[in-house]
This record gives structure tokens, C-alpha cells and sequence, in this order.
RNA sequence: GCGGAUGUGGCGUAAUUGGUAGCCGCGUUAGACUUAGGAUCUAAUUCCUCCCGGAGUGGGGGUUCGAGUCCCCCCAUCCGCACCA
């Protein structure tokens, strides 16, 4: 009988849904294993094969694990919330909740061709009311708690009002019985987890919102690359940064990659070192004190002015030359002298109104303006320049710094330009100095000896940097301090595509709406654009303003500020429900609750999940946060959600060209004969009309008019292309689409395929050319099955059949557990060919394989499952056994080495000793050959591995 | 610039603890079967070669009886970060 794949694979798809097979339920009796692939958006173009690649990974994994007796969680859903549906909207008028369908109709379609194990009755989108009810309930709770240092945990709001209330906590001035509501929820803000605040964000005008940090490459949105500027706004933001240190030390104890959890940790950018106040050398007046002052809330007042930076090396204080100020530093405007007034006003306005894309561009140029003012060097009583320059950060440390030009590169770069004073206070070697004046550059020494550093002189770096900290604490100028470049996450959106926020206003000041009025459902609007006065696509509705009475969302025309209220009109970031939604799989129709706690409790947290590593940043830090939220407030039960996580590397494309001569534009030339590269255009050709690099010249004169007439320059009557690596798109034509494949191989022959490309977390080109090898290995193995070969097989061949089957057991096992699918599958085809050739048709070992491969191939594992006479699935079939009786050997062959190099190999009994083998060797006539009857130096036996003749 | 990863036949790759480099597949070549082959089967296929053998895992050096694997230096490609004090 025909592999008949279409059949197969058909009546197995329609007979795993009519009997439910991939419904999972939670079992108290079995152990849980939560396998998930990161949420995909739904985009119009569709699936092509580097999606499914991770996909078929993680299916294979939850369907041995199943196999193995685990209860095995595999959902699927979409991140259906985004900005193409929306820009697509703008463009078309389209609704973007119709596109959106489509897509994921589409989606849908394709995923469902390839056989996943995924139980789609869990399945959520976040553009779901049903779903986004709890996305906007997880943000009240975020509003609702504030950080607790002391604890390291998120605690209700409630609990520091309590604390404002007898005092426990200071209320910046004003006891809290004499605060007026505005001032009381003004102080709340600073402590809520999602706080309203005008924060610098990235504006994008051309998108006409707010992206995130991550959003933002090289100055430019990610989506799109508009340009992106920096502007002072009102905005949603999340106290992420509370978390910084959980979200560092958590990394300790999840399984990821190592570049992965490095990423992180450069995002999260932990530095430790200490604030420092340095007071200012002006006459103590009222004007600057409490500007200064404003620096320094943890401190007791200082008795001279003051401002405080941040560094990493206090090590290097006594060499401070002079110190520098962002544009944005408050203090500028107080201390600046009135003869610089002009000069420095004149700086910080350019230095501010520069786009984040200049600033990064020019990060060579240096640039800066003195103010006139001096501080002075609290261990040194040097008196010291300030200066203001835009090379230090608003937004880092306390934005403010000491400057040690000898060893800090821009430091020392500012000092050449400005002519300043380098001095040298850290050496290599012990008491060895140079001339700063000599130096091309700045000594960055991380280790060595301080010189001309006072009491610190002749200490190595470490205890320098412990002796100057120790120090400044006793005099109460300063502290060990712990900064992180990370910064709270830019909430908004000003959009219309994404979750309407549950918050209205009174008097300007937010108020989240009533959980039990939940979901806040997104309005209808006329235009998707922003309105004629720059408020985002929700202020075009009309029905957009919140009856606190009634506890419900009423016509805009009633607000009038008692009783009815305006509503937030911006909408909330992608990352936003794509942050829990793992933990909403575990429970996704409850209506009472995010999840229930049997759910949570049974399932706890993502066993392993996949995805690509262009998520470092982004969502994979978000979710890591919205989790610890949630596992501070007793809803998630682990600290961490992703245990196991595995990146797949990207799919490439393979690009074919075709090579047009630049004297004859009607002319293509074959790529063997091309003399000079110079001569040619090289052309992307679409790969479906080309097959193994050769051209169809009649689907390509088809292909497109200008094409028509077309000559050609042939070898050997072939027109052969050329062909490199990119990435799959479109507009190289080199995109493979996955449906196209299963529907000319089957679906378990793309997934082999898919598989057998090379290591999973590699990236590696698309190239359909192999995937033959594949489908004539899918169809051997139907062969093995055919009753003509009954009765074959003697009992030799059973017993090297047996042994077969248990090296692939072996092998298969091994290598699913570490994730290396691409040897799998070799090892299948090993024992497949292996089998054949022993004409094996035992049910003995044909029923085990066909268990074995059923994670790989469910469709054909399923069928031949079935004709082998079994009830119920295989994909409930125990996995076998592997058992090592069946591969003892009685002999073992010995390569033979010379010197290193193997010569030949000679069969000895398998526990034969060091002087029997030395023994067969010598004897050999082989021997004689390669040592020229010379006694051997030394023979080094290493038993089953080697015999080493050294002469 | 910093951090991480990778480098093996014409191509994708394999070699799990230092122990026969090139498994498996593609492609290529030859042959069988066939009306035909883009079906199937068999065999060969790292390179050089005077067919004795020699060289060989990006390059150079080292450790070792033995190195794709370990150590040092260099080169190339890819990814991430990039004024973070």
C-alpha cells in the first residue's frame, strides 16, 4: 500500500478533535508539565516556515513528555492587540477588530495543517473582552500597591496611607490629616506601582505615540522606523524599576541561555558603587539652598549647599578635576554665574532640543558649557569646576557626576577638549606614574594600585574603593548606593488598538473604575486618527465617559464632573496583555477570577517555553515583572514564570538570482559563465520557479512582463542561479510558505524536515531542496509495515533488529531531552535504513518505533498505530523502555593508532585485557607494516575506545 | 568600543566525558529497472595523488600517547548593548 499522507493526515485531524484528544484537564494523580511558544501576532501576511520551527520543537517536546505519563499543558492563542491591524485601519478604514479576525482565522488554517498537540479549547486573544477584563484588573491592582523596600514586596496601597496616617512614614512637609485629597493622591503617585506622572518619553510623531525603550533602536521606532524624540509627558508608567533587583537575582535560578540572562542583565544594567554629596563653594544664600536640598531626601540636611552624583569607582576621588551636570539638571539654574547665564541657557536649550537620534549619532563630539560655579572636593577641599554637559544622562544615577578624566574615557575626552586637568590617581603597577599630559587616552583600569590618593595611596582598586566609601559614610557625605539603568516602563499609548485603561478623572486626579464593573470595553469610533486637538483615536468616541453612579460607561455629552467623568483616552502598550496571559491559559473561562488557585496550584508556572531571543528586552523582562506582581499578591505561585527557556534561531532565507547582462538588458547570463561579476545585475528571482538552482525558463518569461521575451546564455541547455543567505521576505521572493510543503509532502514530513535543518537555537538558511530526503525516509519507514516482508526475518535478524531499536530508543531519548531534534531524526533514518536492510517486519519492533517517532510524526504514528491493531491513541502510548541487554556485544573493534593516527582496526573479545590485546596487535601483520619490526615506545590501551602504538 | 555566539566536504549537518573526523540527508557521478522518469533500487562521492601514500575541522602556536573538542594569540561572520559615570 501508497503512503497516502493526504488521507492519513486528514482523517487523523478530524478524528483528534471529534474525540478531544489534545483537551487537557487538570489530574492530580499525574505530574504537570506546562509547555509553551510564545504568542504570536497575527499578521496579514501569514505563516512561513521559520514560525513553526519553534512550534514543532515544543510540540514534539509536550508530546513525548505525554507519552512519558506527564499531564501536559500545550496552549495556543494570539497577541491579537498591535499596531499594523491599526495602521492598516488608518489606511483603509478597515476596522482593525475585522483584520485582526482574518488573520487569525488565517493562523489558524495553517497551524492546524501541521498536527500540534495544542488544546485549543484554552485559547485566548487579548483583543477578548473576556481577556483584557483581567489585563486591566492586574493594572488596578498595580495602582493599588505601592513597593515596600524593607520587605521587597508589593503591598496595598492602604498599608502606607495607614503608615501616612500615625506618621510611620514622612509625608514630604504636611502631616496627612492636613492634606487636601489632590495633595494626598499626588504623594500616593509617587509610591503606586502604575503611576500617572510627566515623564520624558519617547514621542513618535509619525506614529503619533509613546513607545517603550525597547521600541526604540538607534533613535528610531522599531515598527515603522519613524523617528523618535523626546518630550516631557503625561503618561501611565509601571514601577518596574522596584524589581530591578528581584529581576537581576531571579536569573540565578531560571534554565536559559546564557547570552539571554546576559541580555537581561545589560538591560537591567546593575552597578554598585556610592552617592556622594559635594557641597558648592558659593556663598550660602536662600536661593540656592533648597533647590539643593531637593537632591538629597534621605539625608539630614547638609550645613553647606550641596548636590550629590553617583560613581562606580570612589576609588578615584581624589582625582576629581572637575564635575559635570546633564542639561536637565535643576541645579544648573541656580548655580550658574551671571556672566555664563547666556552662554549656559544658551547650551542647555540646544542640548535639550536635540532629537535622541543626534545625540546618539554625534556620541563622538563633545560638548559642554562651564557655569561659573565651583564645588568642592569633600576629601580633597580642592576647589573644582562645574560644568553642564549633555555626555551625562538625565535619566541615570542622580545626573550629576565627579569627573576622573585619567580614567574615564568621555571624562577624559571632555578634559582634552576643555583643557582641564588630568590627574593620574590609579596605577598598572604598584607606584609606577606617567604624565597624564603624554597619554592618547584614558587609563580605564578596573584593577591596580591608587597613587596620589591620600590615605587610599598604595591600596589595590578593591580596597580603595571599600576605604573611601567607609570614609565618606563617617562623615555622612555619602553611602554605598546600587544603581540600575533600567527605567520604569512607559505605559500609554496613544492609540486606539489596545486596552482602554479602567481609569476616569476627577479634577484631573485618576481613579480606577470598580473591578466589579469589568471589562471596560474598548468604544466604537468614527476615525482611527488622532482628533483635530492631538488627543488620541479615543477621544473621536462618543460614548466615553464614566457615570460613577450608575457604574457605567455613558455619553460624553453628560459629563459634568460631579456625577459623570471624562475617561483616560489612551490605551494600553502590546506588552500589556502578552504579560500574563501564560498564567490565564492555566484557567482561561473563569469569569470570577484572572485564574483560580487550583489552577494556579496545579499548574504553576511554564515548564518550557519557546521562542525567539528578539524578546530579551521586551516582553520577556515585562512578564518576568507582571509575574513577581502577581506572586507578591499571592495570585501566581512562583517567583519565576518561565523555568526552561530555549530560543530557536531565526530561518533565513535562500534567495535565488538570475544574472542580467548590463550590455543587453534582455540578456541572462547562466552563472557558470559569468567572467566578471561587474558585467551582470544579479536579480531576485521568485524560489518557486526555480528548483535545485536551475531556472524554469518558461514560468520565469511568465513570471513577470518585463520578463516575457527574455534570452538566455545557457550551460549545458540550464540556465543555473546563483543564490545567498537573507532574510525571509517578500520582497526577496524567497519566502516559503508552510502550507505549500505539507500539501505537496504532508505535514509530518515538514515537521521532520523542520527538524532535520540543524540545532533548533541556530539560525540557518531555508532550503527546500532537502526535504525529498525526508519524505523518501517517511515513506521506507510506511514500507517496513508492508505484510510482504512477513516472515523474513530469522532469528539473527531478530536479534540485530532488537538491537537496532534499542539504540534508537536510546538515542531518540537522549536526544529530545536535550533538545537536539535534528539528531533524532538522522538516528531514525539510520533505523529505518537498518531495519530494511534486515527486511524486519516484527511487530516486536516495529510497534515500539512507532511510539518512538510519534512526537515527530503523529499522523503516521497514529495510523500505523492503528493497523498494527490498537485501541485509542499513541499519543497516550508509554514510551519505551530502553533496555541495555539487547546491546552487549561479545567483540569489540579496536582502531588501531600509530603515533595518533588510525591505521586499522582489528575485533578482539569486548573484556579482553590490556596484555591480551597488546598481544593481538603485536602479532598482527599489520603491525609489522607501520612499525618496521621496531620494538613500539609505549602502547597505551583505553578499553572499548582505543589501542595508541607510540614509535 | 563592550558583551555573547559561531566557524568542519559543493550544501544543511554529525562526532554527548580528549580516543576511528565527516554519521544522516541534499546535490553530484555511474549503473539497474522502466514506454518514460522529477518514481524506485544499487554503488561511489573531503581534498591531493605517481594509488605507495600524503594533507585535512577559519589561521598560528601550545598541552597530550592522542585535540574538531582543552589553553594562548590572531582572523572572519552573526547577534545583543552602546555616552549608564
Amino acid at each position: 500500500m501508497e503512503y497516502n499522507f493526504r488521507d492519513i493526515e486528514k482523517k487523523w485531524q478530524q478524528r483528534w478533535v471529534q474525540n478531544g484528544t489534545y483537551r487537557v484537564v487538570e489530574d492530580k494523580q499525574k505530574e504537570k508539565f506546562y509547555v509553551l511558544n510564545m504568542f504570536p501576532y497575527p499578521s496579514g501576511a501569514g505563516l512561513h516556515v521559520g514560525h513553526p520551527l519553534g512550534y514543532i520543537a515544543s510540540d514534539i517536546y509536550a508530546r513525548y513528555k505525554r507519552q512519558k505519563g506527564f499531564n501536559v499543558l500545550n496552549p495556543m492563542g494570539y497577541d491579537a492587540y498591535g499596531l499594523p491591524a491599526e495602521q492598516y485601519a488608518i489606511q483603509t478604514g478597515q476596522h482593525p477588530a475585522i483584520t485582526t479576525e482574518q488573520n487569525i482565522n488565517r493562523y489558524r488554517e495553517q497551524l492546524d495543517k501541521i498536527g500540534f498537540s495544542f488544546d485549543w479549547d484554552r485559547e485566548v486573544r487579548t483583543c477578548d473582552p473576556a481577556y483584557y477584563k483581567w489585563t486591566q484588573w492586574t493594572f488596578i491592582q498595580l495602582f493599588n500597591h505601592y513597593y515596600d523596600e524593607t520587605l521587597q514586596k508589593a503591598r496595598p496601597i492602604s498599608e502606607l496611607v495607614a503608615k501616612f496616617e500615625n506618621g510611620e512614614c514622612p509625608t514630604d512637609g504636611k502631616p496627612w490629616a492636613e492634606m487636601s485629597e489632590e495633595e494626598r493622591q499626588q504623594l500616593l503617585m509617587n509610591y503606586r506601582l502604575a503611576y500617572l506622572a510627566d515623564t520624558a518619553v519617547n514621542w513618535c510623531p509619525e506614529l503619533g505615540t509613546v513607545l517603550a525603550n525597547d521600541e526604540v533602536v538607534g533613535g528610531l521606532s522599531v515598527r515603522g522606523g519613524y523617528p523618535v524624540e523626546r518630550k516631557l509627558m503625561r503618561q501611565w508608567s509601571l514601577r518596574i524599576t522596584a524589581y530591578a533587583q528581584r529581576l537581576v537575582d531571579g536569573l540565578e535560578q531560571v534554565e536559559w541561555t546564557d547570552s539571554l540572562k546576559e541580555i537581561q542583565r545589560n538591560w537591567i544594567g546593575r552597578s554598585e558603587g556610592a552617592a556622594v554629596w559635594f557641597p558648592l563653594d558659593v556663598p550660602s544664600n536662600a536661593n540656592v539652598l533648597p533647590g539643593a536640598q531637593a537632591y538629597m531626601p534621605q539625608f539630614d540636611p547638609q550645613p553647606v549647599p550641596s548636590f550629590e552624583i553617583f560613581t562606580t569607582r570612589p576609588d578615584t576621588i581624589f582625582g576629581v578635576t572637575f564635575m559635570v551636570l546633564c542639561p536637565e539638571h535643576e541645579l544648573i539654574e541656580q548655580i550658574t554665574t551671571p556672566e555664563k547665564r547666556d552662554e549656559v541657557m544658551q547650551y542647555v536649550t540646544w542640548a535639550k532640543n536635540r532629537s535622541e537620534r543626534e545625540r546618539q549619532a554625534e556620541v563622538k563630539k563633545v560638548s559642554g558649557v562651564f557655569t561659573g560655579a565651583y564645588a568642592v572636593n569633600p576629601l580633597t577641599e580642592e576647589r573644582i569646576p562645574i560644568y553642564v554637559s549633555d555626555y551625562v544622562l538625565a535619566g541615570y544615577g542622580t545626573g550629576a557626576i565627579m569627573a576622573v578624566p585619567a580614567h574615564d574615557s568621555r571624562d577624559f575626552a571632555f578634559a582634552r577638549h576643555f583643557n582641564l586637568p588630568i590627574r593620574q590617581v590609579v596605577s598598572l603597577e604598584k607606584d609606577v606614574t606617567s604624565d597624564p599630559s603624554t597619554w592618547t587616552e584614558s587609563m580605564d583600569a578596573k584593577t591596580g594600585w591608587s597613587v596620589n590618593s591620600g590615605f587610599v595611596s598604595g591600596m589595590k582598586v578593591k580596597e580603595a574603593m571599600k576605604a573611601v566609601i567607609d570614609k565618606i559614610e563617617q562623615m555622612g557625605i555619602g553611602r554605598r548606593t546600587v544603581n540600575f539603568r533600567l527605567r520604569d516602563a512607559i505605559f500609554s499609548r496613544q492609540r486606539y488598538w489596545g486596552e482602554p485603561f479602567p481609569i476616569y478623572y476627577k479634577n484631573n486626579i485618576p481613579y480606577t473604575i470598580p473591578e466589579s464593573c469589568l471589562p471596560l470595553e474598548l468604544p466604537e469610533v468614527g476615525d482611527f486618527k488622532p482628533t483635530a486637538t492631538g488627543e488620541p483615536p479615543l477621544g473621536h468616541a462618543d460614548i466615553w465617559a464614566w457615570d460613577e453612579r450608575q457604574c457605567k460607561v455613558v455619553s460624553k455629552s453628560l459629563i459634568d464632573n460631579r456625577t459623570v467623568f471624562p475617561l483616560e483616552l489612551s490605551t494600553m502598550p502590546g506588552f500589556a496583555g502578552s504579560s500574563g496571559y501564560y498564567l490565564r491559559y492555566m484557567d482561561p473561562h473563569n469569569d470570577e477570577a484572572y485564574f483560580s488557585k487550583e489552577a494556579v496550584g496545579y499548574w504553576q508556572n511554564v515548564d518550557l517555553y519557546v521562542g525567539g531571543a528578539e524578546h530579551g528586552t521586551g516582553h520577556l523582562i515585562y512578564a518576568r515583572f507582571w509575574n513577581k506582581f502577581l506572586f507578591d499578591i499571592g495570585m501566581a505561585v512562583k517567583d519565576e514564570p518561565f523555568q526552561k527557556l530555549v530560543n530557536q534561531g531565526m530561518i533565513q532565507g535562500r534567495s535565488s538570482f538570475v544574472y542580467r547582462s548590463k550590455k543587453d538588458n534582455n540578456l541572462f547570463v547562466s552563472k557558470g559563465l559569468i567572467k566578471n561579476m561587474d558585467e551582470v545585475t544579479p536579480i531576485h528571482v521568485d524560489i518557486n520557479i526555480v528548483d535545485n538552482d536551475i531556472l524554469d525558463i518558461e514560468r520565469f518569461r511568465q513570471w513577470r512582463p518585463e520578463f516575457a521575451d527574455a534570452r538566455f546564455e545557457l550551460e549545458d541547455g540550464r540556465y543555473v542561479c546563483g543564490w545567498e543567505i537573507e532574510k525571509m521576505s517578500k520582497s526577496m521572493y524567497n519566502v516559503q510558505n508552510p502550507d505549500d510543503l505539507v500539501a505537496r509532502y504532508g505535514a509530518d514530513t515538514l515537521r521532520m524536515y523542520e527538524m532535520f535543518l540543524g540545532p533548533v537555537e541556530q539560525a540557518k538558511p531555508w532550503d527546500t531542496n532537502g526535504i525529498e530526503g525526508v519524505f523518501r525516509f517517511l515513506k521506507k519507514f510506511w514500507k517496513l509495515f508492508d505484510a510482504s516482508h512477513e516472515n523474513e526475518n530469522g532469528n539473527e535478524n531478530e536479534k540485530a533488529a532488537l538491537k537496532v531499536l534499542h539504540q534508537t530508543i536510546k538515542k531518540v531519548t537522549d536526544d529530545i531531552e536535550r533538545f537536539s531534534f535534528n539528531t533524532s531524526v538522522s538516528t531514525f533514518m539510520i533505523c529505518v535504513n537498518q531495519l530494511s536492510d534486515l527486511r524486519c517486519s516484527s511487530r516486536e519492533v516495529l510497534q515500539p518505533l512507532t511510539v518512538l517517532i510519534a512526537p515527530f510524526a503523529p499522523h503516521i504514528a497514529e495510523e500505523l498505530w492503528h493497523q498494527l491493531g490498537n485501541e485509542g491513541s499513541v499519543c497516550d502510548a508509554e514510551w519505551p523502555k530502553f533496555d541495555e541487554r539487547y546491546l552487549v556485544e561479545d567483540t569489540f573493534k579496536y582502531p588501531v593508532s600509530f603515533n595518533g593516527k588510525m591505521r586499522f582496526t582489528i575485533e578482539l573479545p569486548a573484556d579482553c585485557t590490556q596484555e591480551q590485546a597488546v598481544a593481538a596487535v603485536m602479532a598482527s601483520a599489520d603491525t609489522q607494516k607501520w612499525t618496521g619490526g621496531k620494538e613500539p615506545k609505549k602502547i597505551i590501551f583505553v578499553p572499548k575506545r582505543i589501542i595508541n602504538i607510540v614509535c
